[in-house]
DNA sequence: TCAATCCGTATC
DNA sequence: ATACGGATTGAC
């Protein structure tokens, strides 16, 4: 029987090694925190540790005179450091929580992101909690119940691509798949989800399902008892707590379970033997690990299909343009819903006041204002069932624009983002540092620019009072309602909280769409047709009396994209506006933040190391103050010590040498003992 | 001549 | 980061 999981230290009294150690060298991976010290060291196993110093697991080790963490991750019969080795302090515990395959997908995210690749190893392995690795094991095992195997139709027939999609999960062919969901009033995609996981499973191999937030876990879980049975897979968040997280990760990681849904963290669950990664709407931002480097969950599975010969499968209502470049280059199989399934089950979608002459004048004021129209579409559709109306949250900048068409301004020297500088003084480009003068519009010829502001969109609680006896709903923020029943009740949510209706809902009112069109943000149109689809797919059908009006400005592409429920070509055409303006994915971007001195020796052994054919060098500039703070520098002085941004871009295919040069300069820095700070971002989201 | 200190460099 | 080594400096 296995000790009760406790820290096994080195002897002290080195008792003479009567027994020699087969692999006496462990290479370890240490929490140095330094880049130019990111790789294996080796250590001696003494005798006493030979048995629990194995590949995986956590130790102690003295590293430059102090304490520090590490993983073993190789056992050698030599070493080659040229120096007699120091031996391992203790091994924290006997539980191989790094498998190999983990080890390479943090070293290839590592590489991928300029990061280091213990931060992301800290990321991938859940703190230990000693009691919960001292559990008995759980007898679920071989109560099991079985997969309630596929009796019923699979979701997948509506799709195109969806049998081959299928079949290579069913066969352990590894592929991609962009996948556009078909509207399905909320209801169809954990189902579908969770039947790609049983196939895999059929096919004697594991899955992981990663999913934006913890209700979309939820959701999912409910589809996994059904499709799955209980007990065939786990669930991990972050908000689980230490204990429940390190349990959940130990089950996955000592073989009980071979599925894992969950949010970000879980893209690193040590599934073994893996068929199936997906990620359900991968334009969401929560896709995105905030703590450094920042990698995309997206960019992790493809990476995990890739070493483990599995399928991924990127999907959402809307399409992402970097799906749709992997499907352009052949990467990624298109599957989408077949032309019937789709006029089955999309709503009929509409633009408010398109010939409002009024709101074309004024277009922030008009629609802050609920259109008659609108008022009418909810008026109906409560005699139906709940209406959904979806209200952009206060205080979204907006990026500069033409006067008199909209049309968003971009730097005409880089295609960056335009902004005020600092207050009073005029508009420049936040990455190359263009100042704008002379501005004529190139879709317009418009010469008057529509100021910057922050839009402000009132909230829509009053209409609670013009339809009296319909119970009102909120659902925003910290206080988000999962799911509404069938009955009528006005739901009034946040983009990203908007509640599953049971039977769907009779309508919905996307109001003040022009606060997401217009955001400060290169990525906003494509944003603004994402968290519109989400809302609208939770509609019922037009053939059920599905309804959606969308107040916004009718000429924008993503409006239309609705309206057509057509988000591949949308995906299309904005990916290639991207590429003709150097912008991701169709360019790979670095920011690179930090104190003028530090950013600009950056900047230089960039130049010196010899950049990629096609790089840009984009400012460096001053970053705008951040908007809590209004740090302005009175009288027009230069700071000197304000951070500035310096942006690099470069073609697709020399996105890895982009991010091995940043790698050499951060080791660079970090081995000169550099001061100041610099914060280097890969393809940053959002862009702006 | 030896010790205290400073700088540079490696960290298994 | 620290910690070690080699060089440098200063006082006996």
């Amino acid at each position: 029987m296995t000790e009760p999981a406790a820290t096994v230290k080195a002897a002290a009294n080195a008792r003479t090694a009567a027994i020699p150690v087969a692999l006496p060298v462990a290479a370890v991976r240490v929490d140095t925190g330094l880049a130019h010290l990111d790789r294996p060291f080796d250590y001696d196993v003494p005798p006493d540790l030979a048995e629990a110093a194995q590949p995986g697991v956590r130790v102690k080790v003295r590293f430059a005179g102090r304490d520090r963490d590490g993983f073993v991750v190789d056992r050698l019969a030599s070493s080659d450091a040229g120096r007699a080795l120091t031996p391992i302090r203790a091994v924290v515990s006997p539980e191989r929580v790094l498998s190999p395959e983990v080890l390479a997908l943090a070293e290839a995210v590592a590489a991928r992101y300029a990061g280091q690749t213990f931060d992301i190893l800290r990321q991938a392995v859940p703190p230990r909690h000693a009691r919960v690795e001292a559990e008995p094991p759980t007898a679920t095992s071989g109560a099991v119940p079985p997969a309630a195997s596929s009796d019923s139709a699979s979701c997948w027939v509506d799709y195109e691509g969806g049998a081959e999609l299928v079949d290579d999960i069913a066969s352990g062919r590894g592929s991609f798949a962009s996948v556009t969901l078909r509207p399905d009033q909320g209801a169809q995609w954990p189902v579908a989800l969770a039947e790609l996981a049983g196939t895999a499973l059929e096919a004697g191999r594991g899955a992981v399902l990663v999913v934006p937030d913890h209700r979309d876990v939820s959701r999912l879980g409910l589809a996994c008892d059904q499709v799955l049975g209980a007990g065939r897979y786990v669930a991990m968040t972050a908000d689980l707590g230490p204990a429940k997280r390190y349990r959940q990760f130990l089950a996955v990681s000592r073989g009980q379970v071979g599925v894992v849904i969950g949010t970000r963290s879980a893209a690193f669950a040590p599934v073994a033997n893996l068929g199936l990664v997906a990620c359900y709407d991968d334009g969401d931002d929560l896709h995105v690990e905030p703590r450094a480097p920042g990698w995309h969950v997206r960019e992790v599975l493809l990476r995990r299909a890739q070493q483990a010969g599995a399928v991924a499968v990127l999907a959402g209502y809307a399409t992402s343009t970097e799906r749709a470049l992997l499907v352009e280059g052949g990467w990624a199989r298109e599957v989408r819903p077949s032309r019937t399934a789709l006029r089955e089950s999309a709503p009929r979608v509409t633009i408010a006041g398109a010939s409002d002459r009024q709101r074309e004048r004024d277009p922030l004021a008009a629609s802050s204002r609920v259109p008659r129209e609108a008022m009418q579409v909810i008026r109906d559709g409560l005699a139906d069932g709940p209406v959904l109306v979806q209200v952009p949250r206060q205080g979204y900048a907006l990026a500069v624009a033409c006067a008199d068409c909209h049309n968003r301004v971009v730097c005409p020297a880089c295609g960056g983002p335009i902004a005020q500088a600092t207050a009073g003084h005029g508009l420049a480009c936040r990455w190359c540092g263009t100042g704008l003068s002379d501005f004529a519009c190139s879709a317009c010829g418009g010469t008057r620019l529509r100021a910057p502001m922050i839009g402000s969109s009132r909230t829509a609680e009053e209409l609670g009072r013009a339809f009296p006896g319909v119970p009102v709903r909120t659902s925003a923020g910290d206080k988000v309602v999962p799911r509404v029943g069938a009955e009528r009740a006005l739901v009034i949510a946040t983009p990203g909280g908007e509640p599953v209706a049971d039977k769907g809902y009779a309508a919905a009112v996307l109001l003040d769409g022009l606060l997401l069109v217009g955001r400060a943000d290169l990525r906003a149109e494509e944003e603004a047709l994402r968290r519109w689809m989400a809302a609208a797919a939770l509609v019922r059908p037009a053939g059920a009396g599905g309804r959606v009006l969308l107040v916004a400005p009718p000429g924008s592409r993503a409006a239309q994209a609705l309206v057509a429920w057509d988000p591949v070509s949308f995906a299309d055409r904005e990916l290639a506006e991207r590429r003709s303006s150097h912008l991701p994915p169709a360019a790979r971007l670095a920011t690179i933040d930090g104190d003028k001195a530090a950013v600009e020796a950056v900047a230089n052994g960039l130049d010196r190391a010899g950049l990629p054919a096609g790089a840009e060098l984009l400012g460096p500039v001053a970053m705008l103050a951040t908007r809590s703070e209004p740090a302005a520098p009175p009288e027009g002085e230069l700071p000197g010590d304000l951070d500035v941004r310096l942006v690099v871009r470069v073609p697709p295919r020399a996105g890895a040498e982009l991010a091995s040069l940043l790698r050499q300069q951060q080791a660079r820095r970090s081995a000169a003992k550099e001061d100041g700070t610099v914060r280097i971002r890969l393809d940053p989201v959002p862009l702006a």
